[in-house]
Parts: C-alpha cells; structure tokens; sequence
DNA sequence: GCTTTTTTTTAGATTTGACTAAATATATTT
DNA sequence: AAATATATTTAGTCAAATCTAAAAAAAAGC
C-alpha cells in the first residue's frame, strides 16, 4: 500500500499522459520523466508485478483501476499542497508545482484530509486543476474560462491556466486572485476586451488574451 | 548542500545524542536509529567524507559546525511541521512526530521561511522544544515546568512534556492548551498540587504529576 | 598481564533504481 | 516484401543503503 517516490512520479506521470492518449509508450514516459527507456521497461514490471497496470511488452501500458486510485491520491495531495502554498505561505503561482511535487509523497492519509478540512475543502488548484476528494472522486476536467461567462453572472476566480510570470504582474496589478468575485458588465466586439467589475466597485478592462487565461467556478 | 533522507537521519539523530554526552557510539546510533553497527560505521565513512562530522575509527564522533548547521535546520523543519500539524490542522500532541518526521525531509528553504511567517515565528514546538530561526539560532533549551514559577505570575503554557493520550485528555479536560495564560493562585505543601487561574475567572487544582509535564514560557 | 567479552570495523551480498550497449521487435519506406 | 529506421527490451554495471558473518580493536574481568 505504500510505494516509494520514484513508483509514485511513474503512475502520477503514466496518469497524465493517458489522459490524452489511449495508452502510453515507453519513450513517451522516458521523455517525461528525464529518464532512459531502459528504466522505463524495468519500472514497468515492476508496476505490473504489483498490479497497478496493464503491460505486455511492446505494447505500451495503462494503469487499471487499483493505479488510477493510488494516481488520484498523489495528485490529491500534490494540489492540496499547491492551494495551500499559494493561499496561506503567499507563493505566488508559479512556484507552487515545484515545491509541491516533493511535499506530494508525503503519504499520510490523515494528514492530507485534515489539510482538506483546515483548507475549506476547495475544489481547484491555483491553476485551476480540479482537486479529488477523500475518496478520489475528481470533477469534470473541464475548466470553465472567463469569455463563456453570461454579461452580468457574479462568479469566482479559481486559477490561471498560464502561469508566466507577465500574466501574474498584471493580475496582481488588477487585485485579481483565486477567490475573486467578479462580473462582465460588457463585452466590446471591436477586439473582444471585456469590462469587468471586481470587488464592490471597482470597474477595470481586460484584454481576450487575458480573459481566456481566468479560469471560472461557476456558482455566485 | 543536499542530502539523503538516510543522511539526514544519521546527523540529526548524532544531535540529539550529542546533548547528553559529548562523543556518540556506534552502538548508541544503531539502536537509536534500528539499523545495524555495520551501516552506521558506513555512513560515518561518508558523512566524514563530506566533511559533517569528526571521526576516527573506534573513537566515536561528533558533528563539526557544518554537520551542527544542517542538524540544525533539520530541526528546525521538524519543528515546525509539528507546530504546524498541533496549531493548524488540529493533531494532538501525541500524533504530530510521526508526520513531521517525514515532513522535516522536504528541504525547501523559502517553503520553510514562509511557513515559519504564516505560523507567526513561534519559539516553541508544542512539546515545549525551542524552535531554531532561520539563521539556526536556537534559544538554551532548558524548559522551565510550571512548578518553578512564582505565585501570582502570569505565563503563557508552552508545551507539554509527556505525550501520553491521558495527560491529553486531562489537559483537554481543564482546556489548558498551547498559548493558554495561567497563573498559580495557591501551592499546598500537603501534595504539591497548584490552584491555578487560567482565562478569566476559571479556577481549578492540578496535581505536582501534572504540573510538572506543562512547559511555560516566561514573558506575560 | 593475560583472557574473555564487548564494540567496532571489514568483507562480501542484496535491493532499488538508474545507466550503457547490444539485441530484438515493430513501423516505415521504397 | 525486403530494407531501413525507430522503438523497446535484455543483459550486464553501478551507486546508495542496507544486511550477515568474520576479523580486529578496545574494554572488562580475574
């Protein structure tokens, strides 16, 4: 039931990749992981010896049910960990992936649902990524972005899917946060900009590029 | 300036015995640590090597000032964490060493500044032991328990000293906590027991047993 | 002061996770 | 479909951290 740092980037890794493929090849991997083929092959059986995934050779892998569990529970911790740096130790957004991909194999189940609880149980990472539950369950995928938006619908900022540290300066600049309330009060066709109101009346302009890097929960 | 989770074990735990005697034992290690004498004249040769330690063969060793620099901000992490852990996400006293222990490996250096800023730079872990600064200053160590105070003397409790789930349910009980301001009212010869004032107007008698395992800090 | 016991070190083996180089299987060309 | 190119696996090494068994040094007992 516990598996050590290098088994853990495997699945979390093997996990990302399949989302966009099928199934995931040996290079693929090797190249994510900075890594050599050779060891992509001897991980693999061992991965399969411990029944976490489907793997005949020259096939290519995906992981079953039992390692897209022990996957959702590292990449709980891994986002619970993000939210936290960014909301309460004030990193700013582009710093949190790399401090928490070593705090993300500290694998104490109790640790992580208190962390869970002290945090408000939030539903998505400082970069808008939803964060699965205490039993895994993870939401859509789907991230809502700020021009879907209806004129009018208060809603709430719940991360950046571009983390530059450009877009961080300007958002800063406009007070714009994870947890911002805000409001279109007007979309200009001419080059798509959008007035927004943030806060109680504070009225600012923001340019299509940026509006499609915000990303939305939907309820008020 | 990086090292192994096992290194960090080794040096942190030479510090520790270190304290009570001036040169540390090979025996004395292994059993602290639950390896063999074997690994730990191993690792002595490499911590040697990396210049962290004094070590001749036979003659025991002692950390020099690098390896008391890297003890040192080990516990440092360590005791943060703990803080954190008893503070933050609402362990008892007696859970949070085991999560802290595989917490202090993380050796991120602004991870460790900024949570030591969220915590508002506390001087104590919640068993009463001085927290080094970020420097790895570390105030004497020497903890003064509640009978060594004077009548009538405001102080705030720091720690306990026994981590056991009973003396947690007592103070629970008394709801006498990290942070918690007392005072002695009264000291009867008869048994040693303390009556003392804790919040307002709250009254009630603690036994010498008690009273000796609650940590104070001096200052009002 | 020699002998016995205890402590410590050395020597050699094991496991984990990586590597290189070579072999083999699959894919792509022509 | 054979030849070439690419992807993958196998075989054999290596370093870190552990172990057991045996040797050597230090300490204790008589």
């Amino acid at each position: 039931m516990n598996y050590s740092v290098s088994e853990e980037n495997y699945i979390k890794t093997i996990f990302h990749l399949q989302k966009k493929e099928g199934t995931v090849t040996t290079n693929e991997l090797a190249g994510e992981l900075k890594t050599r083929p050779a060891s992509v092959t001897d991980m693999m059986k061992k991965l399969k010896a411990k029944k976490l995934l489907h793997y005949q050779p020259y096939q290519g892998f995906r992981l079953n049910n039992d390692g897209t569990r022990v996957a959702l529970a590292i990449i709980r911790r891994h986002r619970l960990w993000e939210y936290f740096l960014a909301e309460k130790l004030k990193f700013t957004w582009d710093e949190v992936h790399e401090v928490a991909e070593e705090l993300e194999h500290v694998s104490n189940k109790k640790l992580i649902d208190k962390l869970d609880a002290f945090l408000g149980y939030p539903k998505n990472d400082p970069h808008g990524d939803p964060i699965p539950d205490a039993n895994g369950k993870i939401e859509s995928g789907k991230k809502i972005r700020l021009p879907e938006i209806p004129l009018h619908t208060p809603c709430i900022v719940s991360g950046v899917s571009n983390q530059s540290g450009d877009i961080l300066e300007l958002l800063e600049h406009k007070k714009i946060r994870i947890g911002t309330r805000l409001e279109i009060r007007k979309k200009f066709d001419f080059d798509e900009s959008l007035e927004i109101k943030t806060g109680k009346q504070t009225i600012t302009t923001i340019s299509r590029q940026l509006a499609e890097n915000i990303l939305i929960t939907h309820e008020a």
